[in-house]
DNA sequence: GAAGATTGATGAATCAATCTTT
DNA sequence: AAAGATTGATTCATCAATCTTC
């Protein structure tokens, strides 16, 4: 059950980047712009998405959230302006999602920051070598959760 | 200023780890046992510290919130009893935190549950021979934060 | 009844202001 | 004044319960 030496050191490596990472995203984004990182993840993933607009619940699943925090956020964003939604044609159940002009301004601004953050504090010191075997080892790691995870997991008994 | 092509795949992949992960390990510790994500971080913290106690900041750092943070969390955990604290000898402006009998035992009893949910997710299709490189960029990149982020960034002006 | 989503209450995180000891 | 930390107010996240359309 337990995890190997070296599993250990990986482990714990992903844990200090991804606890300190998290916290200079978050600040940098609510410092230098209007954003939080949650302001973030959502227009960066509508922007990602086919058609630039996402249902409530492919939102949630998009960024690794449960639905319910992804309605709460969404309304937020609209009250300020940032989103708009409008239920689909076809299945009125559901809601689609969109950047408003304001919302894919206020990204437009944000994003070379941020990038430069992420430059700056994950890639600066890692050689360009490594890059190819870190993207398959992260991409192999999210592939697994997809699987096995328990987010939006529609498994019958 | 922007990202390569293979960065992006790096962070895009990256990003995906973070996001499931952390909803995840949160959804396993709560359903499974008494502890929040943050609170298995700050046992799991004073555990590897020398003589299992750390400073209300020290914590903070080891763990990438802010002090401010650190301090609501240790007085929520102390009032359910995971915690106790106490004023140093020497300099009665800090406080030392350790983990109750309580504590330790939570922990012990969350710890296989959360090392089973790692290897499960995190290590389960991850090929042996990809981990040694994994660890030394992961660890270049903490290595990397902790010179440029600007988490208790003491510096001079 | 199930799928898609929202609401309301409670606990947690963030920011600014404050307190105490050095 | 600076270092170490706490408090209080506001915003955000989480859980359970509910609503609407299929």
């Amino acid at each position: 059950m337990g995890l190997s030496l070296e599993e250990q050191r990986v482990w714990l490596a992903y844990m200090r980047v991804y606890l300190q990472l998290t916290y200079e995203m978050n600040h940098q984004l609510t410092r230098d712009s209007q954003l939080s990182l949650a302001d973030y993840h959502v227009l960066s993933a509508l922007r990602r998405a086919a058609g630039h607009r996402l249902r409530v619940s492919e939102l949630a699943t998009e960024i690794g959230w449960e639905r319910t925090r992804a309605s709460h956020q969404v309304r937020r964003m609209e009250k300020r302006g940032l989103l708009s939604t409008e239920a689909e044609r076809g299945d009125r159940r559901a809601r689609e999602v969109s950047a408003t002009t304001a919302g894919r301004e206020a990204f437009r601004k944000a994003a070379p920051g941020h990038a430069e953050l992420v430059r700056k504090l994950f890639f600066t010191d890692l050689p360009k070598r490594s890059l190819a075997s870190l993207a398959s080892a992260l991409e192999q790691v999210s592939a697994t959760i997809d699987e096995h995870g328990v987010l939006n997991d529609n498994d019958l008994p």
